[in-house]
DNA sequence: GTTAAAGTTGATATTTTTTATCCACATTAA
DNA sequence: TTAATGTGGATAAAAAATATCAACTTTAAC
């Protein structure tokens, strides 16, 4: 029941991107040494973030990675979900799922409420929030 | 960022005894062959259920899990907790963390505040009333 | 008392997931 | 041309979750 840390790495990450100026570039070496994240998963992690359509990235020298978009418009939950894929607290909640067991399962719709609940939460506040805060 | 497959199954297990008369015992053995659940790992479950002070057990011939207590005052959260330990969707939110990064990090209370949302969620109903609703 | 049913406990194995590492490759600015 | 950078795949290592096994204790039933 927790984030994963490669949730976590891209967090980091992403807070630290939405530190600089827009369109600025900062390369997954730098961001691996100022927030102590082994570089070659950090890349990967960075490469989720990518598909995500959350950061781009620049190749060759003095390329980099940038926030693809304003970080008024990125969330906890928006970052999250690029690095683990659709949030579901449980498998019966992901898409397309077939429960095995009665058909009729009073547990899912709690779950699915508190999972909306979470996810609700991790969007009120947008990463620009949170560098502000910081 | 999911339940374990063995909080499932405790709530499976406390569904099946809140089904039952208040008090009436069910063997772990029955409930692994209903359930579908391995019997060694449902028993070690339901250990962990009764370490929690949620159903107390009887040995001997005979012998099986109750609820011990009533079904109006059991939650999902409560079961949850007793399979996985204090709900904590990272590990900066566990009791008795040091976080070792920035020292005002801005992610923390937001978390805090989502998972505090999820666990009113899963306190919202009681056992009682899902057995009602299956 | 004996016995069989049931929970307790600890060791261990298996599987899955997560995290980390390595390296060959493609791209691109300098 | 070259060095810095992201891409992508393979693999390894570590951790967590799940499952199995087996010896033990308790206790109701006979």
């Amino acid at each position: 029941m927790q984030l994963t840390r490669q949730s976590e790495y891209a967090i980091r990450t992403m807070l630290e991107l939405a530190a600089l100026p827009y369109g600025e570039l900062l390369s997954s070496k730098v961001i691996s040494q100022r927030q102590d994240i082994p570089e070659d998963f950090l890349k990967k992690t960075v490469h989720l973030l990518s598909l995500g359509g959350l950061v781009s990235t620049q190749r060759g020298t003095q390329g980099g990675v940038r926030l693809a978009k304003a970080a008024e418009q990125i969330t906890l939950a928006h970052i999250v979900a690029a690095i683990e894929g659709p949030i579901a607290i449980n498998p019966c909640l992901a898409p397309g799922y077939f429960c095995p067991n009665q058909v009729t399962c009073p547990v899912s719709p709690i779950l699915a409420r508190a999972q909306a609940a979470l996810l609700a939460e991790l969007n009120k506040q947008t990463l620009a929030d949170l560098v502000k805060q910081a």
